[in-house]
DNA sequence: GTCGGATTATTTGATGCCAAATGAGAGGGC
DNA sequence: GCCCTCTCATTTGGCATCAAATAATCCGAC
């Protein structure tokens, strides 16, 4: 079977084969390792075909939405809100702010924060660029019925909403006890 | 309202003010836009929860769950499989094989391609670690029965074929015309 | 055999990304 | 005023990421 690309089926049998002797929550993998598949082909396809001649990153798209949605906000808020860290968001707003599309201002009473919104150019490249955005969300949807896609988002949305209720605590119960390597990236403890 | 994050309530209420000039396709957005945030969600619990201890990023993880599962694979194979470019899959594999969790070996009748496996080491530890990685897929899972979640994976999977089948097409008709700048990162066009 | 086009994996260049460290300011206690 | 602590945004370090360029190899035509 070399030179093609293995179906679903093809998969989840050999999954079967592998995991024989495992105790295994099928659905629930089925359903992790779709969210990922899902995620990285929409994100390809949109970079590809909507941000594309604006030269606009997913991120960099997001984090523009957030602001136009919103108006003026804290960084913290826009991270938050654009599903980024507030080291990303950084980055991301500086390569808005050279290309004119953000502005960055000191917040009136407390000098430690900042405070981001788009400029008039940034406001006329939403207005121009939404529509078509959406047109391509409503391309990869086109197999599901509107209902369907709410369906879905709700199924999603229980697994965000589960996380962010519970995911710390557990995160903090499993890795307790363990002494945890430093992870191999990000930047060393002087100790 | 500030120092909270905004609730899903508010922000549509937000985007259907935003938006109340355009015609807007609202259940497809707000499934593109759940598919990401609960991609980063799930991704962010899993790399710190079952695969901190063992300094393994996703898609580390990945890459060895494929050749886990499938054995012995073609590099290009393997990084179709995974979700990732060909280029990407050459980092990962070298940091991989680093850790003496990956072979790599020659094709036998084709030098140009290259062949990745498991090491002993590699085997071990996917069989140490899977039971946990499938642990926490249920945990985040938790909210949905088993049946939402296949539903939930059958509704991804359209997404995801409907883009293997169409998504080049419906690319190549966006922008035809268009004379697309080159993008911003990426290596240079010599010319 | 050798040239040339096709098909591989790898390298390159720029951005994205996180977590930890750092820097800069706020605000209370004295 | 002067600390001390808290809370921000930013910087830093290491890996991930893609697309285009390059390098290595194959294979057919001649």
């Amino acid at each position: 079977m070399p030179g093609r690309r293995r179906s679903i089926a093809e998969t989840e049998q050999a999954v079967q084969e592998r995991l024989g002797g495992f105790e295994l929550q099928r659905e629930q993998m089925a359903a992790v390792a779709n969210i990922h598949r899902a995620a990285a082909a929409v994100r390809q396809h949109l970079e590809n075909s909507a941000l594309r001649p604006h030269d606009l990153t997913w991120t960099g798209f997001v984090v523009l939405w957030v602001l136009w949605i919103w108006g003026e906000a804290e960084t913290w808020s826009v991270a938050e809100e654009a599903g980024i860290s507030k080291g990303t968001l950084t980055g991301i707003a500086r390569t808005l702010e050279a290309r004119q599309l953000v502005a960055r201002a000191p917040h009136p009473e407390d000098g430690r924060r900042v405070l981001l919104s788009l400029t008039p150019e940034g406001e006329e490249l939403m207005e121009r660029l939404f529509p078509a955005f959406n047109a391509e969300e409503a391309f990869v949807a086109t197999p599901l019925s509107a209902e369907e896609c709410l369906r879905l988002a709700n199924g999603l949305r229980a697994i965000v909403a589960q996380l962010e209720e519970h995911g710390e605590e557990r995160r903090r119960q499993l890795l307790d006890g363990t002494d945890l390597a430093p992870r191999r990236s990000g930047r060393r403890s002087r100790r």
